[in-house]
DNA sequence: GTGGTCTAGACCACG
DNA sequence: GTGGTCTAGACCACA
């Protein structure tokens, strides 16, 4: 279901963050599904529960998940997860786009150069 | 000259290299200036000498100053700084473009988003 | 599984790494296998940490090994490791073959001498 | 006469070397001339006069020039500057043959790439 | 346990 | 004075 690359140098409750947060994203993982317990998915990618305790956690944070205790966690219902996705994102381009004034580049320059690589 | 803030938990010789890259790429340090010592730095910052040090050896590798043992350190010359910024930026637009269309969302829609961000 | 030769003046951390580069170049240290943690090698080779670590800093910025913090370091997979080395040296024998020209030695007059050494 | 590049990050007495070294190997100071004295290069480069005497010293001790107490410095007779560039190259030749046999480049094959650089 | 950051203080080569 | 290296020892996040 997940595979964790271990050669990549971040943290491994990012990865599995982007793992889940993928599945999710892309319906693989429908609103409302149980998602696998954390023991269940330390035994199975053999790491340490911790580690996948602090990604559900944080994927809760970001509201893509819900966990119901002593049911399981389960994902948001809603459209939760694309609407926290899109505000991350919108974030990141904000951010980014500071980057650029800073080197003088406005964002219409960036939009142009969004379409002079697209396909 | 520089104002480093503390309470962002990155690494400190981060945020030095960040705000000596900017004063370059601004032109408020111009092309072969001489940047301050790494002791002067230090102690304007109350930073140890050593994470200065860092601060600086990183950015020499990417090209933004040079340093010359027993005379001190310079704002490369030839323009280099910020043709290296450009490269790293449009990388960083390009991942970003791609985690966007993992929700799918075109990179003529982001191009969108940032004309209506823009005043 | 090193040996640092104290008589030669280089910095330590460059005579690890390029114990540590040969041996991931010869194949000694295969793609994928665990290097000894900083704190092993520091004490084994009765070096500070700092400088280990400094070591292995630098190799993963060129690409030689992956640092996973909390896991270890391991030699990067893919194959990129000989190729980030053959890269440096071309360069290395670019530049060396400048200087042979500005003493009147041709390219092919390199190559010939190159030949005569050979065993 | 002699042109000092100061933001490349070398000792300052291996490049007052190197320039002599060149002005000599092209015939621009022919065999026997006189260079000028240690003072006056010191001024007419604004460079510490240690330094110069530092790079007059290793020219010396390389065969490149002579230097007679209360004469001055003269570049060397009988082709001694080339031969001892050439020695010089040479060495340097082998070391990058013994770097390359440890990517598994042998001599032949180095032979073969500085024919392909050929123009 | 691991890698990573930071401080304090020393020493060196260079100018 | 400058940049650069090294040691010693501390603290942190991650697993």
């Amino acid at each position: 279901m997940i595979q964790i690359n271990y050669h990549d140098s971040r943290p491994i409750y990012e990865k599995v963050k982007d793992s889940l947060r993928q599945l999710i994203l892309s319906g693989a993982l429908p609103e409302g599904d149980r998602l696998p317990s954390v023991r269940e998915l330390a035994v199975s990618l053999t790491i340490n529960p911790n580690t996948i305790q602090r990604a559900y956690r944080e994927l809760e944070q970001e509201g893509y998940i819900v966990s119901v205790p002593g049911k399981g966690s389960f994902v948001a219902r809603g459209g939760g997860a694309r609407a926290a996705r899109m505000a991350e994102l919108k974030e990141k381009l904000s951010a980014l786009a500071a980057e650029f004034e800073a080197v003088g580049v406005s964002r219409s320059e960036m939009a142009d150069m969004l379409k002079e690589e697209e396909p």
